[in-house]
DNA sequence: CTAGCCTTGACC
DNA sequence: GGTCAAGGCTAG
């Protein structure tokens, strides 16, 4: 379903090849993989020990440097060096479902485990081989880095990170040149990433709850906590309509997916090793692969979508994928409120100038338009609620053709226009307008959304994506929903 | 704490 | 009902 073909090719441009012997072993330790356990095929001990560690909040240390090898005699000695291998070969709590396979299993799950799983044991015995290279302890300063044209956002980072360990420095803060807040926190700390992962991405309750309860956080339903920016939207109105609720409930917590997207970004260069450097298309590439995951994920979670039956799923995933990554993009742009500068996913801040002076013409061209959009959103002074409702509405579209269930999909579409209606007009008139005006600049994201789509197309033929990206395999399926 | 086995529960 | 991954249980 999900490209096959694609599969098979990717499959082919790998430039490694590997033993198939290896495929029955768990990557951490070595040992007889007993079946997918946190993403990808290990050992029974070593997913017991994932889940011990995730579930009970465990903190490790390393009596060595934190390089200790881990094979199926060896494995107890240092769980610190155990765990920290987990992540780096690529065990996560996302996906996560109790009981059999998961909704989109079937789809591409197992590919992208077996994927997932073949890098990671390439990985862990390339390491082996070549001892010369240092540990991967921040490779994302070494090799993600826009160094110089990239600045840190203090006043977001500080008060937005969910933890902030108390080795950063002020001084160690500004010292950073090369990323954003979060990645800074990763690279100056001398926690290793893998600790800090373990601290800011499970939190406690994360493992016994299917859904994370976001409406435990007093941000979560106010819009983005950015104090200054958006003062007509606090308080929240207590009559918010109870759908409109729940859809901002479903929409994720942009820190959440900051930080699993950076930490897979690492996971992989880990893979790669510092000096294979990725060009800015192909971490832009990466980074959209991720950000498409998590939007997938965000999906999956929300009410009404989890009802429907995989195939419809699929086709509605299809239909708007691009749109949502591009109003992800163009939403994060208005947030940020610079015009010269773009943030990204996660939370990095390149100049414009600097993004236009890498891109060519065509790809200047979308940016610079996702610039005005942004502008122009930003002069209705969006916040979370409108876009949460507008996601929604993009996903739920009754124009799918071939719906198993076209009957439910419109339905839902009407609830939500008629939640939008039903909406008092007091005590903030604005969001009903404001929504139509969002409304309006539609066809413009479509539009744009088209171009982008061309464009990533034609530099996918061009050679120019990454392949082994779940952008390339979503591409061929989306002409033939509409 | 570890790791093998068991139970549960979602999906097919 | 079969499959399979998450989570529980417990001897060592």
């Amino acid at each position: 379903m999900l490209g096959d073909k694609a599969h098979g090719v990717t499959l082919k441009v790998m430039e490694y090849t590997y033993d198939d012997d290896l495929e029955g072993l768990c990557p951490v330790c070595g040992d007889k993989v007993s079946g997918y356990h946190y993403g990808l095929l290990t050992c029974e001990s070593c997913k017991g020990f994932f889940k011990r560690t995730v579930q009970n909040n465990k903190r490790y240390t390393c009596a060595e440097n934190q390089e200790c090898k881990i094979d199926k005699t060896q494995r107890k000695r240092c769980p610190f060096c155990r765990f920290q291998k987990c992540l780096n070969v690529g065990m996560r709590l996302e996906d996560r479902m109790r009981g059999g396979r998961n909704k989109f299993g079937p789809m591409y799950k197992r590919d992208r485990a077996l994927k997932q799983q073949k890098k990671a044991l390439i990985r862990s015995n390339g390491f082996k081989l070549e001892s010369a290279a240092p540990p991967p302890a921040s490779p994302l300063q070494a090799d993600y880095g826009f160094t110089g044209t990239l600045h840190s956002l203090p006043t977001i980072s500080k008060s937005l990170l969910p933890s902030t360990p108390s080795s950063i420095t002020p001084t160690d803060y500004e010292a950073n040149l090369y990323g954003p807040p979060s990645l800074g926190m990763a690279m100056q700390s001398h926690v290793p990433l893998a600790a800090q992962y373990q601290y800011t991405a499970f939190p406690g309750r994360a493992i016994k709850a299917e859904c994370p309860d976001y409406t435990s956080s007093p941000e979560s339903l106010t819009g983005y906590p950015y104090p200054d920016m958006y003062p007509s939207a606090s308080p929240q109105p207590p009559s918010l309509p109870p759908l409109v609720l729940e859809l901002l409930r479903c929409d994720p917590d942009e820190l959440v997916v900051q930080n699993k997207i950076v930490a897979h970004l690492q996971q992989e260069q880990n893979g790669r090793g510092r000096l294979d450097k990725p060009s800015t298309f192909s971490l832009m590439c990466r980074i959209a692969d991720q950000t498409l995951f998590s939007i997938v994920e965000w999906a999956r979670s929300c009410i009404f979508f989890k009802e429907l039956r995989v195939g419809d799923q699929m086709k509605l995933l299809h239909n708007c994928w691009f749109e949502l990554l591009v109003l992800d993009h163009i939403f994060r742009q208005v947030q940020h409120g610079q015009e010269e500068s773009i943030l990204l996913v996660t939370g990095q801040e390149v100049e414009l100038s600097f993004i236009l002076s890498q891109a060519e013409a065509t790809l200047s061209s979308l940016i610079q338009r996702g610039q005005e959009l942004a502008a122009r959103l930003r002069a209705l002074q969006l916040d979370r609620r409108e876009i949460a409702c507008l996601k929604f509405l993009l996903l739920f579209n009754p124009n799918v053709k071939l719906l198993e269930d076209q009957a439910f999909v419109e339905g839902v579409q009407e609830q939500v226009n008629g939640a939008l209606l039903e909406y008092p007009l007091s005590p903030y008139p604005q969001f009903q307008e404001k929504f139509s005006q969002l409304v309006v600049r539609l066809p413009e994201l479509r539009s744009l959304s088209t171009q982008a789509e061309d464009y990533l197309c034609y530099m996918h033929l061009s050679g120019e994506v990454p392949c082994n990206n779940l952008l390339i395999e979503m591409l061929p399926a989306k002409r033939a929903c509409v």
